[in-house]
DNA sequence: ATTATCTATAGATCTATAGATAATGC
DNA sequence: ATTATCTATAGATCTATAGATAATGC
């Protein structure tokens, strides 16, 4: 029943990840310990010995998804390859896949309205995370001073995760498409 | 025990804006039925005549919402004393007031990113909500035809949820502050 | 007599804990 | 010997239903 150190952190890593997942697919509150645990191959028993409660999972699942993704903005930019990282990332955020496939899709558009009911360990993580983000989109776009810039980036971003979370909100109906491609437009992104 | 037809009509609607009101504030999944019919100051036993499920609360309760703020921002546009519609409407959408006050706050920005996951009745009271709000905002902005102001509305709304949801995962941060002045300027309502 | 609402409860599920088990690592 | 994980379960809560109750409305 005991594993190796090495085995037990890769465990908890696994944890992290399953619930990130899950979280995004139906939401905090979507989802039991239970059946995370089981998910990930695990039982219920073993949960707390790594985790002060749910609540802790759900700062520390979203802090590792938070982070994972902004490092693979990173290394769109780091990537000679890439001729326009701005173009890259955002028109893969605003594609029917990211809208689709909740599981791996941006935090902020599927858990962000909840982030008010939570922790603040849970929303100081958000909090950071969007902080981040505005940083990282400010070095890709236009502007005369770096106030500008952030401004733009903020705009930006807005308008990004609003298309998608109301591209979700029009599910199933043409609309939904028609919003992402406007805002891809909007962005000059096509 | 038993109350007039008047009374009975009156209570499902009290339901239905009690069940608004608090989905808003914690998600659907965050309130169960025997709450909502308490705060209503009802018991549970009488919920299942009215409604077949949570899920059938969960559609009517958002057409509800959805076309009373539709009704609303009619009103301000019908209102002869506001000079800009646009610039009332859009100002209190990104107030900090409409960031805080969850349970009365625009649908889409608090359920919006749960859509995907319920009932084709939810994602369809949703999609209409969205088309509705959308036709309406496209007689408020600037553009040369039908088209360019049906996307420049898209683009706008998107930015405007955006930032509304964007400004609660920055909960208790300035940067959430920062992002409606940010989005209050970039649609030139300030 | 009809029926809107009530009390009570079945059965499922959720968070968290207690104590057992068995593999690791000194 | 230590400890990561397991089984089992307590106690709370959730959706939905059954049957009782008492006020309405013919």
């Amino acid at each position: 029943m005991k594993v190796s150190k090495e085995k037990a952190i890769e465990n908890r890593e696994l944890v992290l990840d399953t619930a990130a997942t899950l979280f995004r697919q139906v939401g905090f509150d979507g989802v039991g310990v239970a059946d995370i645990m089981k998910k990930a191959g695990l039982t219920v028993g073993g949960f707390y010995n790594n985790f002060e409660s749910k609540e802790d999972l759900i700062a520390k699942a979203c802090d590792k998804i938070g982070s994972k993704s902004l490092q693979r903005w990173q290394e769109h930019i780091d990537n000679a390859d890439i001729a326009d990282p701005l173009k890259r990332i955002g028109s893969s955020y605003l594609s029917a896949k990211n809208r689709d496939d909740l599981g791996s899709t941006c935090i902020y558009s599927t858990l962000g309205a909840e982030v008010p009911r939570h922790d603040e360990a849970v929303q100081q993580v958000f909090a950071q995370g969007v902080e981040s983000t505005i940083e990282l989109l400010s070095t890709l776009v236009e502007g005369q001073s770096e106030a500008e810039r952030r401004s733009h980036a903020i705009a930006m971003f807005s308008q990004w995760l609003g298309a998608l979370v109301l591209s979700r909100a029009a599910s199933n109906s043409p609309l939904s498409d028609e919003i992402l491609a406007v805002a891809r437009k909007a962005s000059h992104l096509e």
